[in-house]
DNA sequence: GACGCCTAGAAAACCGGTTTTCCCCGGCGG
DNA sequence: CCGCCGGGGAAAACCGGTTTTCTAGGCGTC
């Protein structure tokens, strides 16, 4: 017998139909109400009284009801290759921060060792789980990238663009380089290795080019590259190599903070110090740099503001705007510490050749 | 007028009634034979003919479709404190791993800065999204905490526990704290200090307890205690004040490899050598530990193993059994690198206190 | 030959929303 | 006085599954 005077904490869910009854209204009204709908004119004082029916039944839409009868499932998914890898641990925690913020859940997928996920990713589609995709791990032989083409489903690259997508969203990464290589010529640095990320990546291919370029409008002899891994042991394995067939090199810039922490390591290895013997300067910036040995100078990126903007590109989306490629504002920052200084052969004289 | 032979590709989603059709059958049976009802019968020839249609036809429940019938969501939700700490990147990864294996998808949360997050991982149940709760970032003062009992949601308890629950999913940290204590003993060393965690969380409490049992029983002095956030500036601060109050240490024992990264940079800044004027250990260990300076001795322990075990007991909750209590296995492992040592004041004397 | 039982599958109710259509009623203009 | 219009809300169809109930036929039994 609940009636009027219904417990504030009931025991069971509450449905629609019950807002509809303690309001004295039908359902229909109460879901258009939620819904903002437009065409329904209804009166100031049964707004209110549906409003407080909501409240004291503390009613919650069932979510498979509603995308079931048609409306979105208010869900979207993540799908990141590597889930220790702190450049998409920040990209995840935007996007997550964003995405509640919107009033959508996110699910999470990882694109690591296990086969797969691209099937996995496709029926979290297929199933109607989730509205839009958030694509973060995109490589040119990704076997999802053959089947997003054709589906009509909303979805962004993050971080790792498909070129001609026109649903890119990144950062400048290009700028990014250019700034590194800025405050090492400021120092004087003529000869520059760079520890490039694996082959084909998209943000592996603008960071070489954003340096190269650089290189060529500075003037510099044309920086040497390694490649390895996205993480220490890449980082070092490319330092070593460096090292070894360039001794003339004074600085190594690294393609991420993982490689970086490898590079250092490598120049230790190596007998030489920092920054005395070598400078290092990383791509990508977090606290723990200030706590290596030395404290690693580096370029902060705003990765968590990445993942927020592909969150607000991918609504844009599914509120039926048509996708667009979305480069994240924030010019990179240089934040300065021990790892960077002028090289080993003197003073910065040679960086009289930037004019002004 | 798409019939028996259907196109491979079907344009639209093929629903249960689609493959009914296909298949010359109504969908309640396609229905039954998807779920392995075992109160039907069918014949054989049948059955295939079934499965053909739904291969066919490429078919997929429509998820909301499913979870308004009455059945499960097949998605569980994992509350974690901080995603860019490895420590719960490896949680997570294990979780999400074996959510897919078990054919769930996994919605994240992360309890940071903002507010509210309780409000929202209530909303994720009470809006029918999810099965059940994976909570890693449980406090003692933690407001879904006072929620959840009352709620008939299956839930566990990850790497923080919550005494008396009996649905607590953790690791062996008093015996990786006994092992760190061993390896520093073994060296000879007896006045050691600890790198602790913010007071009330489970595991800080675990692993400071651990330690002082351990040094009890083998009747060192009771070791130091500073306590810290758990990240490098933490670990700075801690280890900073730890050096100035007790010159006499010889041994810093770490809670988190985040934090040991700040001690080392603690003991750099005082101007000791590692390990020669002081030995540092840290609980947890990533391949990181291997590049820093000095490489670090770190204790292993299988993060994403306990994710995984998360994801089992909840799922055996769901399937009915009652919510228990899990230690996961395996034994912590000493991973030695460079930065332990004997003691300064000289060879493992000491040591000999130790019987046999 | 009638009865009951088992097999194989059909039918229908229901889950909790959304959305379109429809209706009632009061006011206003002619 | 009648018809029309628009505001306010009721009714009902529908979304795509799950689950319980029901039925038609075949067969063994007495």
């Amino acid at each position: 017998m609940r009636d009027a005077d219904a417990p504030l904490h009931p025991k069971q869910r509450s449905r629609l139909i019950d807002v509809a009854n303690h309001a004295g209204v039908t359902k229909s009204v109460v879901s258009r109400v939620l819904n903002n709908d437009r065409t329904l004119s209804i009166r100031e004082e049964t707004r209110t009284r549906i409003l407080d029916a909501v409240r004291d039944l503390g009613y919650q839409p069932h979510t498979g009801a509603r995308a079931l009868a048609g409306a979105s499932t208010r869900a979207l998914a993540l799908l990141i290759p590597d889930l220790t890898n702190p450049v998409y641990s920040r990209i995840t925690r935007g996007a997550v921060q964003q995405a509640r913020v919107r009033g959508f859940a996110m699910l999470l997928a990882e694109d690591s060792a296990d086969f797969g996920v691209d099937r996995q990713f496709a029926d979290l589609v297929a199933s109607h789980r989730v509205d839009g995709l958030l694509i973060a791990s995109a490589r040119p032989d990704h076997p999802l990238l053959g089947m997003l083409p054709d589906s009509r489903i909303p979805h962004v690259f993050v971080n790792r663009v498909v070129a001609g997508s026109g649903r890119n969203i990144s950062l400048q990464i290009e700028a990014a380089s250019q700034a590194a290589l800025d405050h090492l010529l400021a120092l004087g640095h003529r000869r520059i290795g760079h520890v490039s990320g694996p082959e084909q990546l998209a943000p592996t291919v603008s960071r070489r080019a954003g340096l190269l370029g650089a290189a060529v409008a500075a003037g510099i002899p044309e920086p040497s590259i390694e490649s390895g891994e996205f993480n220490e042991q890449g980082g070092y394995a490319a330092a070593t190599r460096l090292l070894a067939d360039h001794p003339d090199l004074t600085a190594i810039y690294a393609s991420t903070l993982n490689q970086a922490i490898g590079v250092l390591s490598a120049v230790h290895a190596a007998g030489l110090r920092i920054p005395e013997d070598i400078s290092v300067i990383s791509y990508d910036d977090l606290p723990l740099a200030g706590f290596l040995h030395p404290p690693l100078t580096a370029i902060a990126m705003p990765l968590m503001e990445l993942g927020q903007a592909a969150v607000d590109a991918l609504c844009a989306q599914l509120e039926g705007a048509p996708p667009e490629d979305v480069l994240v504002p924030g010019a990179p920052e240089v934040v300065v510490r021990g790892s960077t200084g002028p090289p080993r052969s003197g003073p910065p004289a040679g960086a009289a050749k930037v004019p002004s």
